[in-house]
DNA sequence: GCCTTTTGACTAACTGGTTAGTAAGTACTG
DNA sequence: CAGTACTTACTAACCAGTTAGTCAAAAGGC
């Protein structure tokens, strides 16, 4: 109704965002300019500065449209066993983003002008805040079900984040996928020894 | 001997690299200028020149020079008692960085741009080859102690090395120590879970 | 007098952002 | 349906400031 589906939409605030993905892409965010993201834009630089009055706007919008996405696919997991939604989630976390390794060299870069831009700080924390709760809610259901100790659910969702987080760190200074696997590894690891309860003597 | 130990060392590239130190925690690495550096230098740009070919040469230069100040420390544990000596060297690696979280702002910012610059990469690399030599070095010697559990030493270097720099990034994006601390914990909960043997049935 | 070091003046390229002006579409009015 | 007004979307030209890097000349130590 609102919006019309057109093909490739016309709407311009979703093609500048577009355009700055694959700006992004191309040439990372240090070098990152309105130039370059009005030349996939295909319109000129003024152009851009219509819509967004400084570079610092547009990029708070970019991180919007590009978290927002990110929360949509991470909310997609719908399994209500625990340990299974678990397994999931940290799939989405760290296997999911062998697909996008140049998206997560941007990010890294942006995430590392976070003590800068707080406009960037917030944004971050506020995602790593509503993917926390995902994991801390499905924590305490595994606890409720007696198949996870009883531990700090709060702990064990930042303890598990700085996991994937330290996956993705490495991931893009290493340059290498196998980091990904590590972490995912390591988080399995974390499950199994630390959460989940031991059933040694059921043998 | 070879250098001699006047106050305020006169050695111009002892110098370049103490105002590189400087320019970087007051600008950040996204900041950083040769002028910037000159500032702190005391003298013109041209003068950081007659150093420094380029801009990237010095920032290589740099690495080194930081990097290498950061492995003496890491050499300085020296305990040799397996658990006591791991639970050191991650005191090291995530409790006294603590100290240098402005280091640590600027580090992780060059850290997102070894995909672009080959220089970084290397060094970063190099310094990661050495801190999960000291890592698995210790685990292997605890594996034959019988204090460890017969793990992949190999991978369990990498798996605190991932919990390492997971803690690292998140107190640089939000600011807060705390995620040092919470990497801490997960790294402790890692070692005892996994790594120590179980004693429950010696009580 | 020579060699290292440093300076000041400079350049060419690029940066984000501003401006006036244009063209097309939409909405209201009588 | 014609005329007016306004909005959206854009362009070309331009600005002031910053960047890394160059170069001839000068300063300073031995």
């Amino acid at each position: 109704m609102a919006d019309s589906p057109n093909r490739t939409a016309a709407d311009p605030n979703e093609e500048i965002m577009r355009a700055t993905y694959r700006a992004l892409q191309e040439h990372g965010y240090a070098d990152l300019t309105i130039k370059r993201i009005a030349e996939e834009y295909g319109k000129s630089t003024a152009a851009i500065h219509y819509h967004y009055d400084t570079k610092d706007d547009l990029l708070a919008a970019f991180l919007d449209y590009i978290l927002d996405q990110f929360q949509n696919t991470v909310h997609e997991v719908e399994t209500t066993d625990p340990e299974q939604r678990l397994d999931l989630l940290l799939d989405k976390l760290l296997v999911d983003a062998q697909d996008h390794l140049d998206l997560l060299v941007a990010m890294l870069e942006m995430r590392s002008q976070a003590p800068y831009k707080e406009a960037f700080r917030e944004r971050f924390q506020q995602n790593d805040e509503y993917v926390r709760y995902m994991l801390s809610t499905v924590i305490d259901q595994g606890i409720q079900d007696g198949v996870f100790n009883d531990v700090d659910a709060e702990h064990a969702a930042r303890a598990l984040m700085t996991i994937v987080d330290g996956g993705r760190t490495r991931a893009v200074v290493f340059n290498e996928e196998a980091s990904l696997a590590t972490a995912r590894q390591t988080a399995e690891e974390y499950v199994t020894a630390v959460l989940a309860v031991d059933q040694s003597g059921d043998g």
